[in-house]
DNA sequence: GAAAGCACTATCTTTTTGGTAAGTAAAGGG
DNA sequence: CCCTTTACTTACCAAAAAGATAGTGCTTTC
């Protein structure tokens, strides 16, 4: 059986493995909500609303580490941290199209 | 703030929907897995190599809820039973077509 | 007559996620 | 002087999700 390796973690399939990077709670709309332009911590806490500071300094970190973001630390006080998609992050960018027009459409 | 229903769930945009129902740890890998053809459980089981009994059918109780797939019952013995892509199940391929793409390039 | 195949369900344990609150460091405003 | 702002981290606890294992009912195969 063929397989794909990522960050040390084995995946049976390309898409598994996909999935490892934008689902879970919050990894895809974090990644989505960068898809225009970098944007500071509470910028993007106020856009996902449920999120807390836990689980999004979780998230970017997860992120930053797989390369899908890159951190930008301003050195001043109070901090400034900017937060934006790498090149292999943008590229997610056509699976969020689709599964935005998929979600427009199952409301209706 | 515009909202997104479904199964009554709200979601603050449509990626959030698209995500409740191809995230989570099988439901996408399940869902990929019928791309093709209906399949029987079993079959579906030894494709996902490791995937319990439990989370299958849990997995594949939910999607035939919201309406993702189909759940086809022979009357015999033993059992055969028969899950396939809804039209609304067949609309979610396209993004599994963009995810096979970035993580073929991702182990690159 | 034991074992395997099938599509599950039930029970239990472990892991992950989430929620709240508190702490940090230094500057600017009242 | 005290409060606010910012981007975090840590600790603790509760809840939810995932995982392991065993059992069911019936048939066909060895």
């Amino acid at each position: 059986m063929k397989t794909y390796q990522l960050n040390g973690t084995i995946y049976y399939c390309p898409v598994d493995l996909t999935l490892s990077v934008i689902g879970g709670r919050w990894q895809g709309l974090v990644i989505y909500s960068l898809r225009e332009k970098a944007k500071r911590f509470n910028e993007i806490k106020r856009e996902l609303v449920t999120i807390n500071d836990k689980m999004l300094s979780q998230t970017l970190k997860k992120l930053v580490e797989q390369e899908i973001l890159n951190r930008k630390s301003y050195n001043e006080i109070p901090p400034k941290v900017e937060y934006s998609l790498t090149e292999k992050g943008k590229k997610l960018l056509p699976i969020f199209t689709q599964m935005e027009k998929w979600g427009k459409e199952a409301v209706l």
